[in-house]
DNA sequence: TTAAAATGTTAGACTAATCTAATAAAATAA
DNA sequence: TTATTTTATTAGATTAGTCTAACATTTTAA
């Protein structure tokens, strides 16, 4: 393991690698808001403990063992923002920040704990999938609610970020993981959804629904 | 809040107050395990920054405010190793190295959450007493095992160090706080002591007596 | 297809936290 | 009370992670 540090680069790496696994320097920057200079430092020296490969001028992408590493990181996050829901009975907008710092914890001892408690969680919070020990991710099928037609019901499985204003709307929505939805029109200006939930009719906005993942 | 490294600082020099409050430059080093010139240079920065008194060749001694930044991190401490017991089913001798990483989590909610969840308890599972919010200590009376005569009955309610090793021993001879014994006889040779806990003969030597708190 | 814009690199400096080697002051013991 | 030992200080170097300014390469678009 490596330092804190190290620890933020790999996880945002992770976290930006597309299809391609391909990271540009500039998007991890903002990512991480640190300058591109400091990027260039730090991606070489992770070159050099072989948790990237890295070529000049070309993006950067991590070997088999960085996304171990990162896999392991988002384990352990994922693990305690369950944790803090449903053991501590913290509320889902407010675990992020918490989860970032419990993250970095080094104890296996820790998180095998958490994991036993909560009874071998497949998905967080916020339906993010849990990596498992060996840095298995439980395969995911799902679709954006903005690309579901009309009339459709589905389920909420996901959302694809859990920043705490999103997170707020959503709340005041009345919008969970796991609730069940019909879609009963779509604003063809603005793309907004009127979606039905038990009875209720509710407006989504196209950054909303974008953000929501349904199966 | 100041780093890492200096919250490190600020519990060790708390940890090492006598009496007087002064603790040495060499114990400081010693216990933080870096070398003196390294204890004096952030010495000085942690005076600038008013946590703690300071003049040359003198002993360095904590101000109000950092006694009780001494007094937040140490209560967070303590309820991390509570929680991680009584919660989370861990032992009370693999608890330490965990709450250690633990303690400098910033989240209010976190440890509050904590403290409701246990009930606010008044004391760790090692008997130290655990400050509340104001940094309040209660008031402890208490006397060290070694110090106690012949004959006498008393409740063990505290150790005055929680490493594993240690620990691990007093899980062996079956030792924990709460219990209730009997000092049977003092060895004069070496002062180890032979008590009785329900019927059963236990040999403590002095070193490990002394570090046993008794009411 | 070349000029402009975007992206990446290098050089050099800064801060935090550490170190070793040399020196100074204080405490202790002969 | 002086010499020795212990304790504290200063000076100067090192590493991790960051920065700004200047330069180089690649991509995009005129």
């Amino acid at each position: 393991m490596g330092s804190l540090t190290e620890e933020n680069y790999i996880k945002s790496i992770y976290a930006l690698s597309g299809e391609t696994g391909e990271v540009s320097f500039t998007d991890l920057a903002r990512k991480l808001e640190v300058k591109l200079p400091t990027v260039n430092s730090m991606v070489k020296k992770l070159a050099v403990k072989k948790m990237i490969v890295y070529a000049p001028y070309k993006g950067v992408k991590l070997t088999e063992k960085g996304k171990k590493e990162a896999l392991s990181i988002i384990r352990k996050h994922r693990l305690a923002e369950l944790f803090l829901v449903k053991v501590m009975g913290l509320g889902w907008e407010e675990v992020h920040d918490i989860a970032e710092q419990l993250e970095h914890v080094d104890s296996p001892r820790f998180f095998d704990r958490m994991d036993e408690l909560l009874n071998f969680p497949k998905a967080d919070p916020h339906g993010e999938p849990i990596p498992d020990t060996d840095g298995k991710l439980p395969a995911k099928k799902r679709v954006a609610l903005s690309e579901v037609a009309e009339g459709k019901t589905v389920k909420i499985i996901a959302v694809s970020v859990d920043e705490k204003p999103f997170l707020d709307l959503l709340n005041i929505k009345r919008i969970h993981i796991g609730d069940t939805i019909t879609i009963q029109k779509r604003e063809p200006f603005d793309g907004s959804l009127a979606i039905l939930k038990s009875g209720n009719e509710i407006i989504l906005s196209q950054q909303v629904t974008e953000r929501l993942f349904v199966e």
